[in-house]
RNA sequence: GCUCCCGUAGUCUAGUCCGGUCAAGGAUCCGUGGCCUUCGACCACGAAACCCGGGUUCAAAUCCCGGCGGGAGCACCA
């Protein structure tokens, strides 16, 4: 019925007007309401960001439509060199989750369930549908991409359950031998040809350590766990579709019938390359400033440049189901948060790359100007702001109105100097008037007031420059809109009176 | 190459299943004006689209056929 209530989180209330279209969410079939089960299964290989967002909103409004349950289950199996479980990646995931307001209604760890795929995969040897293949890796490859068959492929159910039983036993190396699905070497789909379902590691894994030798591969383990934790209906990406085939074969091998499969497109945000490990290398050697660097757009991120997890889900979820690969400029992420935050954020100056001008003839007795906090609400009170003779000006500022009359913003025009500054030498500024003219207006910070402010930039770049006074006494984690730049966000760390201020840009 | 998916304004999306109410709606971006102290917000106005070609039909964005274009997957990763 109302769909933006159901799209926009809990911060819509404050949204006036309808922002973003809704995407289209088509029933889940056969779902009957408090009985749907979806499952939500992030790796743990560093913290979650803006690439994962669909995966969690779409599952919880669902779950939120039909009134079912959210399952959280680690996918952490072993992994690769590439890909690594990591510890610390698991309380940080389950951080990130609070954040975004996504609360599972269970948790499980994969890796505390191996050992019940181990039956698992007897029924399928027993069936006569898996043989235990000791190709090397390469050959393996090889005769799949030719459709050829290698000589353990004509293994008896015997012979295949006695080398499972010497796999598990550890009577090979890693590489050595793995399971394999008997499928169709001619299967039009070259990677759907005799599937590995089970591999050998020894790899130390950060949960049960040494404890399992033989590691199932992500389809058969969802093909199993999607039967015991009885999910109704899984929700993924489209770069998955080809697992969804692999479990419905082999729940048609056991007689078994499944869940249902719904999927997405690829979603990018334009200006967000994101790459967990690359993330993960960056945190590591102290490159990024940890998870929460705008450079890994991690959720956490996101919400420390302030923009609510409100907006990003809403954000999220105008796109709806839609299988077309799509690309979206961030801006309409920021077009969603401005709404949100606007009509809440006080106003303050700042001045990047200040340069300092002298005004001459400025009217003696001006040493200060209230201001109000924001140009529309009242309610948001009213500030003073330290003025005098000698300003700070961004120079892009000055250098852009040379020879020309501006006006300090809310305070009185001046006329600005013929030619360019030299070096460090002030610049000499003429009062004009004080009257409020349409002229260019310029941000500007008293030289009495001045306090020094760092803004830490969406590329990780630190931009020094000069704020009003009002800023020292603003908590941290405050969202404040700088004029003409863009809003920002005191940093969780920064404590109020120190200098230079911190805060994290947003967007425009 | 093989398998699958997708083509509605610059971008995203509604509509496509069940053809007419769609001379196509919304968001964002862009432009203009207003509000007269933000390059923000808000208000008003404006620009801007059914991939192409056939067919079916009184009627096609919607159905059929054929092209073309874009994307994803193709691991002893998840």
């Amino acid at each position: 019925m109302n769909r933006l209530a159901e799209l926009g989180g809990p911060e819509v209330e404050r949204v006036k007007a309808p922002s973003s279209t809704t995407g289209d969410f088509p029933e889940l079939a056969g779902a009957l309401p408090g009985k749907v089960v979806l499952r939500l299964a992030p790796f743990p290989s560093g913290a979650l960001h803006i690439g994962n967002a669909r995966m969690l909103f779409v599952n919880q409004f669902y779950r939120e439509r039909y009134g079912g349950k959210l399952l959280l289950v680690f996918d952490d199996t072993i992994g690769t060199e590439e890909k690594r479980v990591e510890p610390e990646f698991f309380d940080l995931i389950l951080g990130d989750l609070d954040l975004a307001g996504v609360r599972p209604d269970a948790t499980y760890y994969k890796s505390d369930r191996i050992a019940s795929f181990y039956p698992w995969a007897r029924r399928v040897i027993d069936r006569g549908a898996a043989y235990v293949c000791t190709c090397p890796a390469e050959l393996l490859r090889a005769n799949r991409a030719s459709g050829t068959a290698c000589p353990e492929r004509s293994q008896t159910v015997a012979e295949s359950a006695e080398a499972w039983q010497q796999m598990l036993d550890g009577d090979f190396a890693p590489g050595e031998a793995v399971l394999r699905l008997r499928t169709d070497l001619h299967d039009p789909d070259p990677a759907f040809r005799d599937r590995v379902l089970f591999r050998i590691s020894d790899v130390d894994h950060p949960r049960v350590g040494r404890k399992f030798r033989v590691w199932p591969l992500l389809e058969f383990s969802w093909a199993v766990d999607d039967i015991e934790l009885k999910v109704t209906h899984v929700i993924r990406g489209k770069d998955l579709v080809m697992e969804d085939r692999m479990e419905r074969f082999l729940w048609d091998l056991l007689g078994i019938e499944g869940p249902s499969f719904l999927h997405w497109g690829l979603l990018r945000v334009r200006e967000a390359k994101v790459s967990k490990s690359k993330s993960y290398r960056e945190v590591k050697d102290g490159v990024y400033d940890g998870w929460a660097d705008p450079r890994t757009w991690s959720l956490r991120s996101l919400d420390r440049r302030g923009i609510s997890m409100g907006a990003l889900r809403a954000f999220t979820l105008s796109f709806g189901l839609s299988l077309a690969d799509i690309e979206v400029p961030a801006e309409t992420l920021y077009a969603e948060n401005r709404k949100r935050i606007d009509a809440t954020t006080v106003r303050r100056s700042f001045v990047p790359d200040p340069v300092r001008v002298e005004v001459e003839g400025y009217p003696s007795g001006l040493t200060e100007v209230t201001l109000a906090n924001h140009p529309d609400l009242p309610d948001l009170g009213r500030r003073s702001v330290a003025a005098g003779p000698v300003f700070y000006l961004a120079r892009k500022d000055v250098l852009r109105c040379l020879g020309s009359e501006v006006r300090l913003k809310d305070l009185l025009n001046v006329r600005l100097p013929e030619s360019a500054p030299r070096g460090d030498e002030p610049i000499r500024a003429t009062f004009t008037s004080r009257e409020n003219r349409r002229l260019p207006r310029l941000q500007w910070v008293g030289a009495l007031g001045a306090v020094p402010v760092e803004v830490l930039g969406i590329e990780g770049e630190h931009t020094p420059g000069l704020g009003e006074r009002a800023l020292l006494t603003s908590p941290p984690r405050a969202i404040v809109q700088f004029e003409r730049v863009g809003f920002v966000r005191f940093d969780e760390n920064w404590s109020p009176g120190a200098t230079p201020v911190r805060v994290v840009y947003g967007h425009p």
